[in-house]
Order: C-alpha cells, then sequence, then structure tokens
DNA sequence: GAATATACGGAGGGATCCTCCGTTTTACAA
DNA sequence: TTGTAAAACGGAGGATCCCTCCGTATATTC
C-alpha cells in the first residue's frame, strides 16, 4: 500500500461517467414529456420507458418521485428566481409584488404538472425541498422590500404567500382558469396592503 | 302474470336489503377513520379490510373513489351549509363570510384528508361534485349578499373563492398550519373590500 | 319452508412501485 | 493497446393496489 499515486482531492470523486450524463439528460427530457402531458402522478416507468431506458436507470438518478421534479423544474424556478431579482428594481415594490405573483401563476400554468410538483414536494417535509425554498427566498426578497416600505402588513410570510397562491391553482383545470387565479392573486395584494383589518370585534355570533 | 299484487310505486323499489344497510355504515365509517390517517389517497381496500367486508363490497356501494368521499363527508358538508345559513343573520355580511370562510378552513383542518378529498373531486369535472356544488352554493348566499350591500367586488365568483380557499389549505401539513392560513383568508377578505385595484398602469417594467 | 331477488367476497388480470443483483460499459493506467 | 476495476445499466421479481366478474351465501317474501 505504498502511497505511489496522488491522493485525488478527496472531496472531489470524479466526473460522472459519460453514459450517465447522457442518460442523465434523456430521463430529464422523457420527464418533462411526460409530466406536461399526463399531470405530476404518471407513471415513473413510462418515464423511463420514453428515454428508452430502464427504470432501474431512473431510480439511479432521481432515487423519488420527489428528485426527480425538482430536477425537471430546477430551470423553470431559475427564471422566476431571476424575474424576481429584475422586478426589485422597479419603483414601486407593491407592484413588483404583483408582478411576480402573477407570472408565477402564469407558469404553473404553462408547465402542466408543476403545480402538482411542487405541491408535492412540498407535502414532504423531510425532503429537501430545494425548489420550493429557492422560490420562497425569491419571493421573500420582494416581500420584504414591500413591507420594508412600509406598504404591506407585516404578519404574512413569503412561503405562506407561496403556498396560497400555488395552492390556488391546484384545483383547476378547466381551460382559461388562469385569468380567475390571477384575479384571486389581485385580491390577495390588495388585502396585504389593508391597515391590518381592524376587526370588528367579536359580534358573538352565535345561531339565532 | 295477473296484477294480484299491488303494483309497488315504480321508482321506490325496494328498501335495501339489511345486511347491505348495516354494510354501508361499516364502510362509511371505516372510510372515515382511514381517510384520516392516511390522506384521501388511501387505499380502497384498506377501508374494506377496515370494515371486515370484502372489496367487491365496497365497490358495489361506492363505485369510485369520488363517490365514497362523497358520503363520507356528508355530514360535515351538511353542517357547512347550515351554518351559511346561521350566518346570514349577522348585520354585518362581510364578517359573516370572513367567518364561514374561517370555519371551512377549520374544517378541513379537523378531518384530515376533506381538503384532498374535496380537490379530488373538484378535479373530475366529469363527475356529479354535489359536494363542493353545495358548498359553492352556500358561500355563494353569503358573497352575494356582501357583494350587494356593495362592501366587496363583484368580480369573484363563490366557487373561486371557495376553490382558492381549499387550495390554501392542501400544501400544508406542518402542525399549526391553520393560523397561517386564516391570517390568509383575512388577507383575502380584506382585499374583497378594497376598491376594485386601481392599477398604477402599466409600468413597462422590463429588465433594467 | 321454499323460491328468488340481493348482496357478499375474493380470485385474478393488469399496472405500478421500488429493490436487488448479474451483466455490460467506461475510464484509467500500464 | 489492452487489462481491470469501478461505475452504470437493465429488468426480473415481490409487493401493493385497482377494478371486474361471478359463484356462493343470505334476506325476504309468499
Amino acid at each position: 500500500m505504498t502511497d505511489q499515486m496522488e491522493h485525488p482531492p478527496p472531496m472531489a470523486s470524479r466526473a460522472p461517467r459519460a453514459d450517465a450524463q447522457r442518460n442523465r439528460l434523456r430521463l430529464l427530457e422523457a420527464a418533462k414529456a411526460v409530466f406536461s402531458a399526463g399531470g405530476s402522478e404518471a407513471s415513473l416507468e413510462a418515464v423511463a420507458r420514453g428515454a428508452g431506458l430502464g427504470i432501474g436507470t431512473l431510480y439511479r438518478h432521481f432515487p423519488s418521485r420527489e428528485a426527480l421534479f425538482d430536477a425537471v423544474y430546477h430551470r423553470e424556478v431559475d427564471e422566476l428566481v431571476d424575474l424576481a431579482g429584475r422586478l426589485a428594481k422597479l419603483p414601486d415594490p407593491v407592484e413588483a409584488l404583483r408582478r411576480w405573483l402573477h407570472a408565477e401563476v402564469e407558469f404553473v400554468a404553462t408547465k402542466r404538472g408543476m403545480a402538482t410538483a411542487l405541491a408535492v414536494v412540498a407535502n414532504r417535509p423531510e425532503l429537501v425541498t430545494s425548489s420550493s425554498e429557492r422560490l420562497a427566498t425569491a419571493l421573500d426578497g420582494l416581500l420584504t422590500r414591500a413591507v420594508a416600505a412600509g406598504r404591506v402588513r407585516t404578519d404574512i410570510s413569503a412561503a405562506e404567500l407561496l403556498r396560497a397562491t400555488i395552492g390556488m391553482c391546484l384545483l383547476h383545470d378547466q381551460p382559461g382558469w388562469v385569468a380567475g387565479v390571477l384575479r384571486m392573486v389581485d385580491v390577495v395584494v390588495d388585502g396585504l396592503q389593508a391597515p391590518a383589518t381592524a376587526l370588528p370585534g367579536p359580534i358573538d355570533g352565535g345561531p339565532a
């Protein structure tokens, strides 16, 4: 066991094999297609078939359905994160917030399955839900700015707002639902600006 | 074929057999338990096992998962419908609306699985989604009153509001999530009262 | 108590999940 | 080049679930 060869840098084990890289891409492509067509609970075996690969290969690359979701929608999430950065330069922080939420809804509308994918991921707190966390961080920037400007109430977190807006998309599948949800988003943004609900005091309204 | 026996009223064929009635109840009870524990996509075979009955019996009584949901949560929906009737007598229509939405959220919180059940039902427009329709009708009463009083904006439908609030519950399962959602409901109710968002005009905010 | 309409129960074909491991391929080095 | 070990592939297989179908058992009714 003489130490003739250099210790390879202990952390950077090695580059993935060429076939592995190729197949990973194939799987992502197939997954995107299958999820777009059949929603996010489509069969993983169908994804593997679509990629011309064995089911074992799929599971080795993406140990769980959630891991696959995260990888598939990574790019989409990136775009939203970038958008948040750009909108942060708008003069009106509330308008920026509103636009980002609209963009989020439109995104979910375009990528069929993204909403349910995020939903599934969000429902497994034991997983690293990196996608939803990145989204929440992006939204948090916009929200914090609006709060700092004294324009919106302070007791709603970005995560909460994100869950609410994504949730609002989940129950729709009639064509044209986006317009309705966008209206609801506007309602929410208006509500955020309201002066923290001076409750009319417990009216104590039981049954007559 | 002499007509000696009275024609039974042609519509009311006959009362269900005693064992059928008994088993229907057992199935509902088991379903409620199983859905409460394991969410609404729990195995129907588990429900049948829990009731001590065969899977065939379950399917004969409830031909689809949705039919079972509707039956299981019928009572809960009834309570919400009744509550809407009572709240309609409150002097402040907006407060009534707010309280009903809160009650709805708390209901969903209590009956684990009710939300996802409603979600599943709502996602199948080809089915008679009697539960969600009854809920929408109940909410519509309260909403219409608030609109008529000129207190809330007119372009949000009860169905939309219902989907939004239920959707907001779907993504949670951390304990204590109810408080957060109730805050969001308040935000929405505040937003409904806002003067229809005088949009600041398209700022045309592209990238810097 | 017999006859018959009803209801029960579970076997079974099809599909998916996920694991496990024998086989094949790649990458690196001699 | 060629040898070799590490890495990746692929799919068989055990488990679960879906839903249907039909022979058997049980209520009801006369």
